[in-house]
DNA sequence: GCAACAGTTCAATAATTCGGAACTATCAAA
DNA sequence: TTTGATAGTTCCGAATTATTGAACTGTTGC
């Protein structure tokens, strides 16, 4: 694995980065990274998903410009590019991150 | 059509919710009824989009709280349900709205 | 009545997503 | 180096979801 491809922020549509987030588990990944530091992608894990799919959804937060990813021997360590996609997308990650944790269910 | 079916802001997930936004043509329908008014299923028409299409989205649109539509004639008028999505999302329409009009692509 | 129009629903097709199995690459130990 | 376990990706068939033409419902106006 020769390293990855990661966009330039301009060329990410709103579509797809709304996208990226409007998944439970996708969003629980962002989340955590959103607390610092990096997540390999099984320490990602949400419950029960498997690996194939685990590592699609890091392929789609990637194309979304929302994290970069790096090798590290056999781990493939994912921060998120916070900075940069707030430049892009103003606002848009803050205001998605401090909705409520999910448990929609109000009477 | 005996009215339509919209679901309490409570019970919409917030995945559903970037969900209905993460769509072009959906988004537009939403930036036109964020300007105020009301919009009939036709006159939404993004480009060449088929009116089952349409309607398809409008119903996206309306499982995802953003939309309430009442029955005029045989016209399906919709507003944005604007106060009520923002009590349930704070901030979320507001910031996705306040992203450039898409056009994503910077050297 | 009839024809035109606004939207929805249905059904078939197209496009995505999911997930198991196989594969690659790294690390650790002997 | 060889063996074995681990981390992730890729491949590809299955399940899900999206798209859209055609048929249908209800409305308006003649």
């Amino acid at each position: 694995m020769p390293a990855f491809s990661h966009p330039r922020l301009g060329d990410v549509a709103l579509a797809a980065a709304l996208h990226a987030l409007a998944d439970p588990c996708r969003l629980a990944i962002v989340r955590r990274l959103a607390l610092g530091g990096e997540l390999s992608c099984s320490a990602a894990a949400c419950h029960d998903v498997p690996k194939s799919t685990l590592s699609n959804h890091f392929k789609i937060l990637r194309a979304a410009g929302l994290i970069r990813t790096r090798t590290a021997g056999r781990d493939h360590l994912s921060t998120l590019r916070g900075d940069e996609f707030e430049t892009r997308f103003p606002g848009l990650l803050a205001t998605v991150l401090a909705q409520p944790e999910e448990t929609a269910n109000a009477a």
